[in-house]
DNA sequence: AGTCGCTTGTGAAGACACGCACAAAGTTGC
DNA sequence: GCAACTTTGTGCGTGTCTTCACAAGCGACT
C-alpha cells in the first residue's frame, strides 16, 4: 500500500494521504532542528544524528520522513537543504500563514511580541481586544484593532490561523467572530473547550493540565520511592507534549 | 474489575498500578470542569453530560475515570464533590506543589502573574533570571533571584516543579541548574530538546510546533477542498495537547 | 415486591503508534 | 569491478489507546 513504486504522482498531487497526527507534531520538531543544522553549515545528516538531536528513536524518524517520500541517501543520510525543503512542503509553510490574535493580555503581549513565530513562517498580522486603553495602539508595528472589526480585517488580510489569548469568558465568543469570519483553525489558551462546528479545527494548549500531569508523576514518584525501596524505575524516559501534545 | 480483595498478587504498591500517560491529561480537564460545576451549585453530573462539556467521548470518559476507583452511582452519575476529591487524590493535588520560574521575560512576566496556577494548587512561589534589572525586584509579590540563588532557593521553599522561559541558548544551563537542585519534573518552553538524566522528567511546550500542525491542516484542508468537492471530513473534531501532548 | 428506565463499569475488538531488525541501495577503498 | 561498510526504508510483532456494546447496578414509580 504505501508502496507506490510508481513515482508517478509526483509534484503536483500531493500523495500525503494522512500522516499520522503523532508524526506531523514531530516533522515540525525535525524541521527546526534542521534549520538550526543548516545555519551552522552542515550539508548533511543521518537518521541516527538528527534523532538524537531531537531525542527520537532513529526508527521512528525515518518512518516519519518515509511518509513526505524518500529524500534520503543510503550510506550517507539526508542532504539538509533538500529535506528541508521537502518538510516544509509537507507541512503547508510554502505560502506563509498569516495569523490573527485575539486578547491583547499579559500572555497575548508575549506572544505578539514574541520573533519566534514570524521568524518561522507565522506571521501574526492581526491584533483585537475589547479595551478601549489597548484598541488603538501598536505592538510590534501592528494596530491593536477592536473586536468587532475581525470579520473585515481577516478576510483583507486573508488570516488562516486564530489565536485565542482572552479571558475564559470571552473565549467563545472570540471563536464564534474568528469562525463567522472563515478561520479554520485556532489556537486556545483559554481553559475552556471551544464549540465549533466540524470543519474547525482547534488545538487547546492548557498550561495548568500541563503542571497537573508533572504534579501527578512528582506524586507518584514519591510513592514508589517510598514504597519499594529502589526499585529501579522505568529505563524509558521521556515523555513529550505533546503533546502534544504535549505536550506532551 | 470487581476486584478479589486480596490486593497480595503484584500490587505490593499502590493500586494506581499504572494510569495510562493520555488519560491523565484528560482527568486534569475533567477536574476543572468539576470544579466549575460545582460552583454553579450542580450536585451529581452524568459521564454524557461531562463527556460533552469536555469534549471527549463518553465511554474514554468512563474508562478514564475508572482507573481511579468506582466512584459512580449506576442510574444517576458521579456526585461532583465526592468525584472531585478522588481526583485530586489520584493527581496528587493533596499537598501543593511548590513551582520555581527560571526566565522572566516576556512570557516569564505572563507566566509569574498568572493566577490560574496558584488557583490550581500550583503556587508559583520563586522567580529566577540573569538579567541585573530584573534581580531584585517584585513580581506579583513575589522576588526575582540570581539564578546561582537556584539550589539554595529551591531547597528552602522544597520546589519540586521547575519551568523554564528564557532563551533557548540558556535553557540547558538552568535545567541542569535545577536538576542538580532536586528538581525532578521541567516545563520547557524553550524551543529545544534538554537532555537530561532518566529520572528527570520534562514536558515541553512548544507553541511554534502548535501553529505548525495547524498549518499542516490548513493545507490539507485546502487540498482536499479544492481536489474533492464537498468530500464529508472526519466527525471526530478536536485534537488536544497534546500531550501531548505532551504531552505530548 | 416487581418492573422499568437510566447510567455505570468493562470485555473485547479495532485502530494506532512504537521500535526492532533486516534487506535494499548507496558509498568508499582497493 | 568487487567487497566491505554505511545508512535508508519498511515489514512486522508488540503494546497502548480508543470505541463499541452490553450486562449489572441503582433509583423511581406503581
Ligand atoms: N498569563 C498566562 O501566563 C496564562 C497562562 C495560561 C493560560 N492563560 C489564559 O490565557 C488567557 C489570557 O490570559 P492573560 O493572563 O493574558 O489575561 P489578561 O486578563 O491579562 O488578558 C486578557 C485580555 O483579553 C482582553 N479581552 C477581554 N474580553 C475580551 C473579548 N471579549 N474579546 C477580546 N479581548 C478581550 C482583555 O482586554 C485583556 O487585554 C486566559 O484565558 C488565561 O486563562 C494565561
Ligand atoms: N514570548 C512568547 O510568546 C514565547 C512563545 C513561545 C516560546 N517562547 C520561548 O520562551 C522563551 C522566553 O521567551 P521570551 O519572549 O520571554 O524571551 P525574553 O527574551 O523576553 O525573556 C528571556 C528572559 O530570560 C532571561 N535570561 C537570559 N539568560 C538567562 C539565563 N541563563 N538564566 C536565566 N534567565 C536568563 C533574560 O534576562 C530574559 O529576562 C524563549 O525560549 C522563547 O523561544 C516565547
Amino acid at each position: 500500500m504505501p508502496v507506490p513504486a510508481e513515482a508517478g504522482s509526483e509534484g503536483t498531487t500531493v500523495k500525503q494521504r494522512s500522516i499520522p497526527e503523532a508524526s506531523v507534531a514531530r516533522l515540525a520538531v525535525y524541521l527546526r532542528m534542521l534549520g538550526e543544522l543548516a545555519e551552522q553549515g552542515a550539508e548533511t545528516v543521518s537518521s541516527d544524528e538528527l534523532a538524537a538531536a531531537t531525542g527520537v528513536n532513529p526508527a521512528k524518524l525515518r518512518k516519519d520522513l518515509s511518509y513526505i517520500g524518500s529524500y534520503g541517501i543510503r550510506g550517507v543520510g539526508y542532504e539538509i537543504s533538500s529535506l528541508l525543503h521537502q518538510l516544509e512542503r509537507a507541512l503547508g509553510l510554502n505560502h506563509r500563514q498569516a495569523v490573527a490574535l485575539v486578547g491583547v493580555g499579559n500572555l497575548g503581549h508575549a506572544l505578539a511580541g514574541y520573533g519566534g513565530f514570524g521568524g518561522r513562517g507565522f506571521p501574526v498580522t492581526a491584533l483585537f481586544d475589547v479595551d478601549p486603553d489597548l484598541v488603538g495602539i501598536h505592538i510590534n508595528g501592528i494596530l491593536v484593532d477592536h473586536i468587532r472589526a475581525i470579520p473585515e480585517v481577516c478576510a483583507e488580510r486573508a488570516i488562516t490561523i486564530g489565536v485565542i489569548a482572552t479571558p475564559a469568558q470571552a473565549a467563545q465568543g472570540a471563536c464564534d467572530l474568528l469562525v463567522e469570519s472563515g478561520v479554520r483553525c485556532i489556537l486556545n489558551f483559554a481553559p475552556v473547550v471551544l464549540q465549533v462546528p466540524g470543519e474547525v479545527e482547534v488545538r487547546k494548549v492548557d498550561l495548568a493540565v500541563e503542571l497537573q500531569i508533572l504534579a501527578f508523576h512528582v506524586a507518584r514518584r514519591h510513592l514508589t520511592a517510598t514504597a519499594d525501596v529502589v526499585t529501579e524505575q522505568m529505563v524509558n524516559g521521556h515523555a513529550v507534549n505533546g503533546s502534544g501534545g504535549a505536550h506532551s
